[in-house]
DNA sequence: CACGGTTATATTCATTCGGATATATCGACT
DNA sequence: AGTCGATATATCCGAATGAATATAACCGTG
């Protein structure tokens, strides 16, 4: 069955989707970006950059981190970060609801036409 | 400002989006796909290769092209196409107005960590 | 002070993706 | 029959992308 996938347009080129708001919350359960890429399966670059993209994009950092120290640092999320994540999570749920109808009814008119 | 884009998840590997929908809808404005792909500044071949996507993707065509004749051929949306384009549009729609509070909301919170 | 685990960063390589190009086919019209 | 403009399709090449690898820096703890 067909499901919705949403992103959101910021700036010219910049732009947010499932791919890096689950990386947040991974981020913000491990209390790691490491540990977040290991749960992800992706590489610890591939995460970091994504990490660097979103600080960059949104003028403020999402992700604090902290380097060293007894288990060799970690990361967290920010008031933004965690602010993005929930309303993302929010206005997903919000134009899942108000777009079932017409999802049931787009597979329909796809189903009938298959005859 | 920022702004939503929507897509939606068919089968496995499937994803149908703004791009593809607005491919669509120029084919169905000027009758033929490489003035469509003239249009959206994209080659014919990138445009033809998408609209194979589509048409293998749904199972039926969404695309009927002719091909001789006296303007050397054309293509019109099928049914399903029509349909798909409508619906598409119309879920975006009903998505973005649902989310637009949130989306007034994530703006502001961003903003105000900017200070 | 060495260790450990993490962040931070550069470099190289393979794969994928799209653009460019070329060519064949088709059929209404002159 | 020949022209024209569009579809249909293959091939080649460069650019972008991401994976893999390597290495430095950091700092609490034993």
């Amino acid at each position: 069955m067909p499901s919705l996938s949403l992103r959101i347009n910021l700036d010219p080129e910049g732009r947010i989707g499932p791919g890096k708001i689950e990386l947040l919350e991974q981020i913000a359960a491990f209390g790691s970006i490491s540990a977040a890429a290991r749960n992800m399966d992706m590489s610890y670059k591939r995460a970091w950059d994504l990490v660097e993209e979103m600080n960059r994009l949104f003028g403020k950092p999402v992700v604090a981190a902290q380097t060293g120290g007894r288990k060799g640092g970690g990361a967290q999320l920010t008031a933004v970060g965690l602010a993005i994540v929930s309303r993302f999570r929010a206005i997903e749920r919000a134009a899942e609801s108000a777009a079932q109808q017409h999802m049931t009814a787009l597979q329909a008119e796809i189903a009938a036409a298959q005859i």
